[in-house]
DNA sequence: GCATTTATATATCGAACGATACAGAATCAG
DNA sequence: CTGATTCTGTATCGTTCGATATATAAATGC
């Protein structure tokens, strides 16, 4: 443990938390340094020499909210046993999250950087990629039920883009303060209706083919 | 018209124009001033002297952008004859919109302000007040349905808020790139599905009650 | 002990932010 | 014409932004 010159003299993994929970809340640019620093408690250069940049510190704490919070999203597509319940999981899993009261209301991923100055273009393209790995993941998982007889072949694209948008619609609207019995309400109604999509993105894959 | 002083050098109505077309594509805090003026085509003390401002000139160019695409919104639930019929065109053109390529895409009420630092939470604040608007005309246009024999006795605030959500979804796909095919696709889903929905919000409101 | 190395706290830096002071230009009333 | 009024362009204002220079403190190697 060759650990030369003075030590740390902060807990860096438990800053870096608190740096996400700071992004997560006021989104790139509405998390200044000076909230950062007084959040994690700790002064710009210490900020500086731990992490290097503003940017370097978001993208950290995008990582780790998506080794957190993309956990549930990961848990649901691979461990339930059918495409149905995995994207009910998925949607649920992700509405109780949205709505606990211990953290920013709605996804970091949607909601951090959907406005930025041009300057900070590569920002909002980082997290573009990521949603776009989200809907890839939920595509993927719809593709497998195929394979696995779970599903009939249906447009996979098209209920993947479907409920894509619905949980970054649940992002805006747990941001706006629905309760998580309204957001549930609004799953009832996107998961009562998976049957007649299925229906739908097979026939209407099949009047495309 | 006792226009005394000197003449203004520009037209108002014009610059507000171009200003929300920036405040749309960037938001609230990444439309800086510079940016504003350099497309309004005048200089501070110009837009100072017209719009008293910031906030005062985004709060204009808000309410010119809901009487210019607010239109598109208020036109479908009115005149539309039944409820499927009003929610189908609001989606439909609200996905025209937000793919025109020679607008923003997506919505600016929804995407101008989702992340806004603290001192500027008023804004924030006033796009709120606007979507909780949008919702609460489509939940009337429903329940004017159900006054007129169009739609059963069911759960219109779940129905609205199924949509709304829909619809601030289509906006983050809109400004993440999605074609306007890619979006009617996703139109195409949430619609499918209108009868199993219907009857599903009828039961639950039953069991509820 | 003493040199080296690294982290800390204070005190900024230059740039960009939103917003104005000011002088001159353009119009009106008389 | 003169005086009053309003707009325009230049040149800033004070603040905050992200990011550092500097000196000191705390550890290691020898």
């Amino acid at each position: 443990m060759a650990e030369r010159g003075r030590p740390r003299n902060f807990d860096r993994a438990a800053a870096l938390q608190q740096a996400m929970n700071i992004f997560w809340q006021r989104g790139y640019e509405g998390a200044s340094l000076c909230d950062l620093t007084a959040a994690m408690g700790i002064n710009a250069p210490s900020l500086y020499a731990a992490f290097g940049c503003k940017e370097a510190l978001f993208r950290e704490a995008v990582q780790l909210y998506s080794e957190r919070e993309g956990l549930l999203t990961a848990r649901a597509l691979t461990e339930q046993p059918t495409a149905r319940q995995a994207v009910e999981a998925l949607l649920r899993d992700n509405v109780g999250a949205f709505t606990d009261p211990k953290k920013p209301a709605g996804c970091m991923i949607v909601l951090a950087a959907t406005n930025c100055s041009t300057a900070n273009q590569a920002i909002s393209d980082h997290l573009l990629e990521r949603r776009r790995f989200i809907t890839a993941a939920l595509r993927r998982r719809l593709q497998r039920a195929i394979k696995e007889g779970d599903l009939p072949r249906v447009d996979v694209t098209a209920i993947a883009n479907y409920y894509t948008t619905l949980l970054q619609g649940l992002s805006i609207q747990a941001r706006d303060g629905a309760s998580r019995a309204a957001l549930n309400r609004i799953v009832d109604c996107g998961m009562a209706t998976w049957n007649t999509l299925i229906e739908t993105a097979k026939t209407a894959s099949l009047i495309k083919a």
